[in-house]
RNA sequence: GGGAGCGUAGCUCAGUCGGUUCAGAGCGUCUGCCUUACAAGCAGAGGGUCGGCGGUUCGAAUCCGUCCGCUCCCACCA
């Protein structure tokens, strides 16, 4: 064995390990016999970097991992990155300006060199920094969803739902940043009350008849689109406009009065002008009554010509201008001062003008139907099962996904448009040439012209436990998988945030729905959001998130990832703490020293074994056996930290506080031969236990307990396994750790020095068995009964034990206590009886309950008669 | 507005089928200890009307209703 330092320093150890386990290929899967066990990385964003959400993440899943490649499975975790397209764009573009330059002023090749370069420069980092917390990634299997292969895959998927009708194009609102000159996801926009006004707005009938109806608008700038006038079909008030037509303010333009449920007859006036051009709602209510649309704003956020009045004028211009008209006109009722969100772009903080453009759309409804089913059937557990309600609502209520983005970085379109606008869906520019021929003959390369656009990040991501094992078989299920991926597809657990349930989880199983006629994975576990200690989300704006790789280096890899575990629970947000850490670090201490203290022992192989070692051996072995099985049962349920503090405390408390300490050997003298290996093989296998969580540790105190060969490692140890348990044994003895902690009590409180021997009466059920263990650690010779004179008593559970304590007694004080205690029992016995003298509680109580009624009362009575013995004893 | 969830010790959370002495754990707090592995430690102790009210039941932290407080997701009403 090794000399160990005298504290554990995880800094100068983790690395060591870590290329020991690369050196080895430990990590590497490939096919073989054994039962598979596969995860995926949920990707991290190429460019981004480690925060303690990946941190949470990934522990779990190396926990997972690690543990299934002791249970003796081929464990497979591959590791990759996603593209991001908005993320990353955003930050190359950032990049540019800082640069001087503009992302409209290159080209797109130009732009993607700078990406590309970008992204072999920041690439990965988040990768390597996962090697800093132990993850046992299959490096050699790294996918990135831009790479050729899968951009292949992507393409392919895409031309496949094509080609099935399911994707298609179609007009769509989307965030347009008139400042920014382009369009921002919904992640992108922040909504922010504003203060703004309401204006009441006169349409007067066209049948010259002088009746009008009010609107309330907050952006009458836009009247001039509008293309009709709603009410509510059940409101009564607006029942003589049905069928009517009015005339829109200043342009004088005959729109008619539609009826519809959209409109909500409490707020502002009941009428509402329906403007499809410029309101995501007003669209779709123009697309259900087939309304014009007539689009008066420019991408600037100007009036155009067909706006007719205000032409050229800036949109908020142009309201002030307007209202002006209006009221001119006496179309301007009344203006009223009104606050309500208002979208603004994240990034040029302009007000988001919604637009319409021509999107991508892939449809959902059947796909959305099958996902649906693979979970409500149970074929895929969510974990906790409270998710299950909130997939179901987004299965039920899925819109087609729209597929497009007006980005550069990504997998573009593989559309080619031919000059009269006509289009071909094809793989490849060949494959688009050879189609567009068809449709127009000899039409070259050089007039296809490919769609502008990108595909949305997850069209990549949804394909990813399929495309990482085998790039051919998206799009193509007609193609045989291969050995990879007819090997660890499904894979088993999936990790990863509540909040992409829809965006990543249900598509991917859509996906492989599609694709692989199975589903992508059995159990889905989710975590909570990593939130400070205040409750606010971590993020870099409020600066409130800790870099990991500090903590790593501050309290080493293994203190890091308990301190995850130890406050998340599963399903609920995780508060983190640093203090949790140090527990982690602490654990880690303790694991050390228990180690420097056995292996420190001095073995004599002719010293026979003492009784209170033997017991303490045989208690160990069941505590050992009883804890596997809680904490493999733990594990069964994804319940993580659960199995952790269970271990933990097994180690802390059970191992090192009370074994150790009952088979510790005098000082000087050594220690007999079986009681050291027994003591050995337990420490060997509290190791293996606690190795999924603290994989740096474990290895390193494994390899110095023997001499170990290059290539053996703590890594494929079997997981120990649980022998019988004796309960009656364990119970027995919790009694003895009662009454040591009892006779200990009395040493605090009467201040009794450990050193001065004490004798212990002891009235009651106990094993004779563990009287050894008793004298041993609360150092006090043990009696049967009650003894005479002035004792300290007390009770563990009806067990009453008395200590002699000549000269230190305080006897109105112990009187005090007893009799307290006394008429706690008494009104224990009471409430007992009560609920035994009910008939109907007797009649329909199970007999076991009754049973267990019954026993309260008799260990009642023989705890009032032990109290009421020890207070006689006392003198009352 | 629609959907989901939460409320148990100072903090973070367990608590299964309503029923064992069930009111728990870890951390923190308090007290005493430098006891020859560990003060990043050891030993001991205190701490909760299970959010409020009502109901079902022989029996409720657990089931139902209702109110209060909080969180998340979706829509973000002209």
């Amino acid at each position: 064995m090794n000399e160990l330092s005298a504290k554990y320093n995880p800094s100068q150890v983790e690395d060591k390990w870590y290329d020991y386990w690369i050196r080895n290929r430990f990590f590497h899967s490939e096919p073989d016999s054994r039962e598979p066990y596969t995860i995926v990385i949920p990707p991290p964003n190429v460019t981004g970097i480690l925060h303690m959400g990946h941190v949470l993440n990934n522990t779990l899943n190396d926990v997972l991992v690690r543990k299934a490649r002791m249970d003796g499975k081929n464990a497979c975790w591959v590791p990759g990155t996603d593209h991001a397209s908005i993320a990353t764009e955003n930050k190359v573009v950032a990049k540019l300006k800082g640069m001087g330059i503009e992302k409209h002023d290159i080209s797109r090749e130009e732009f993607l060199k700078y990406a590309w370069e970008w992204k072999e420069e920041h690439g990965g980092i988040i990768l390597e920094q996962l090697r800093k917390l132990g993850a046992s990634c299959d490096w050699d299997r790294t996918k990135f969803t831009m790479e050729p292969a899968l951009n292949k895959a992507v393409t392919a998927t895409f031309v496949y739902f094509y080609n099935k009708g399911l994707i298609y194009r179609g007009v769509r609102m989307v965030n347009w940043d008139p400042e920014g000159h382009t369009a921002v996801s919904d992640e992108e926009v922040i909504h922010q009350e504003t203060k703004s006004h309401l204006y009441h707005v006169k349409y007067f009938l066209s049948d010259g008849s002088g009746k009008y109806l009010t609107i309330a608008t907050t952006r009458p700038e836009t009247i001039m689109a509008d293309a009709a006038i709603c009410i509510n079909p059940n409101d009564e008030r607006y029942g003589w406009l049905r069928g009517k037509k009015v005339l829109v303010p200043l342009v004088n333009r005959e729109i008619p009065v539609i009826e519809d449920d959209y409109v909500d007859m409490e707020f502002g006036t009941g009428c509402l002008k329906v403007t499809p051009a410029h309101d995501a709602h007003d669209y779709e209510i123009g697309m259900r009554h087939n309304l014009p649309v007539l689009e008066i704003i420019d991408d600037h956020g100007r009036l155009n010509e067909k706006a007719v009045v205000c032409v050229g004028q800036d949109r908020f211009v142009a309201r002030e201008n307007v209202v002006k008209m209006l009221e001119e006109q006496g179309n301007l009722e009344k203006i009223e001062d009104y606050t309500s969100p208002v979208a603004y772009s994240e990034r040029s903080h302009a007000v988001i003008e919604p637009k319409l453009s021509t999107q991508w759309f892939l449809k959902m409804e059947d796909l959305a139907k099958m996902a649906l089913e693979c979970v409500e059937s149970g074929r895929i557990k969510l974990i906790p099962d409270k998710y299950r309600a909130t997939y179901r609502h987004w299965m039920e209520t899925a819109h087609d996904w729209c597929i497009s983005r007006q980005l550069w970085w990504g997998q573009r379109i593989p559309a080619w448009y031919l000059p009269d606008g006509r289009f071909v869906v094809e793989e490849t520019p060949e494959k688009a040439l050879e189609a567009a021929q068809k449709l127009q003959p000899g039409i070259t390369q050089a007039e296809l012209r490919q769609d502008e656009d990108v595909l949305d990040t997850w069209f990549s991501s949804w394909l990813w436990p399929i495309s990482v094992f085998d790039s051919d078989r998206p799009g193509h299920p007609e193609h045989k998988p291969n050995r990879d991926l007819s090997y660890y597809y499904p894979t088993n657990d999936l990790v990863t945030g509540p909040d992409i349930i829809f965006f990543w989880v249900a598509r991917m199983v859509m996906a492989g729905g599609e694709f692989m006629d199975d589903i992508p994975f059995r159990n889905v576990y989710f975590t909570g959001i990593v939130r400070d200690k205040q409750g606010r989300k971590m993020s870099k704006q409020l600066g409130n998130s800790p870099d990991p790789l500090v903590l790593i280096k501050q309290y080493g890899a293994d203190a890091v990832r308990i301190g995850m575990l130890l406050c998340s629970s599963a399903g609920n947000d995780i508060f983190y703490d640093e203090s949790m850490i140090e527990q982690g670090r602490n654990f880690c201490g303790k694991i050390w020293n228990s180690w420097r203290l056995v292996s420190g022992w001095r073995v004599d192989d002719g010293a026979a074994q003492p009784e209170s070692a033997r017991v303490a051996v045989k208690w160990f072995d069941n505590l050992l056996s009883r804890t596997i099985c809680e904490v493999e049962e733990f594990y069964s349920k994804f319940r993580i930290s659960d199995a952790l503090m269970a271990i933990y405390r097994l180690f802390w408390d059970s191992y090192c506080s009370w074994y150790l300490e009952m088979v510790k050997p005098a000082f000087g003298e050594a220690v007999d031969r079986r009681t050291f290996d027994t003591t050995v093989t337990f420490f060997d296998k509290l190791l293996k236990l606690i190795h999924p969580v603290m994989p740096f540790i474990t290895e390193e105190l494994w390899q110095s307990m023997d001499k170990r060969r290059e290539g053996e490692t703590i890594m494929f140890q079997g997981t120990p396994k649980a022998g019988p348990v004796d309960d009656k044994f364990l119970a027995a003895f919790e009694t003895a750790q009662g009454m040591i902690a009892g006779v200990r009590g009395i040493r605090a409180q009467k201040q009794i020095a450990p050193k001065q021997a004490l004798d212990l009466y002891v009235a009651g059920e106990t094993l004779p068995e563990l009287d050894p263990v008793l004298e041993k650690l609360a150092n006090a010779k043990v009696f049967r009964g009650t003894a005479e004179g002035p004792v300290s008593s007390f009770l563990v559970g009806t067990v009453q034990c008395s200590v002699p304590v000549s000269g230190l007694i305080d006897t109105s004080g112990e009187i005090t206590r007893l009799q307290a205690e006394l008429e706690h029992q008494k009104g224990f016995l009471e409430s007992v009886r009560r609920k035994l003298g009910n008939a109907s509680f007797v009649a329909h109580a199970p007999a076991a309950v009754v049973e267990g009624e019954r026993k309260k009362e008799a260990d009642a009575l023989s705890r009032i008669e032990a109290l009421e013995k020890s207070l006689a004893a006392l003198g009352k």
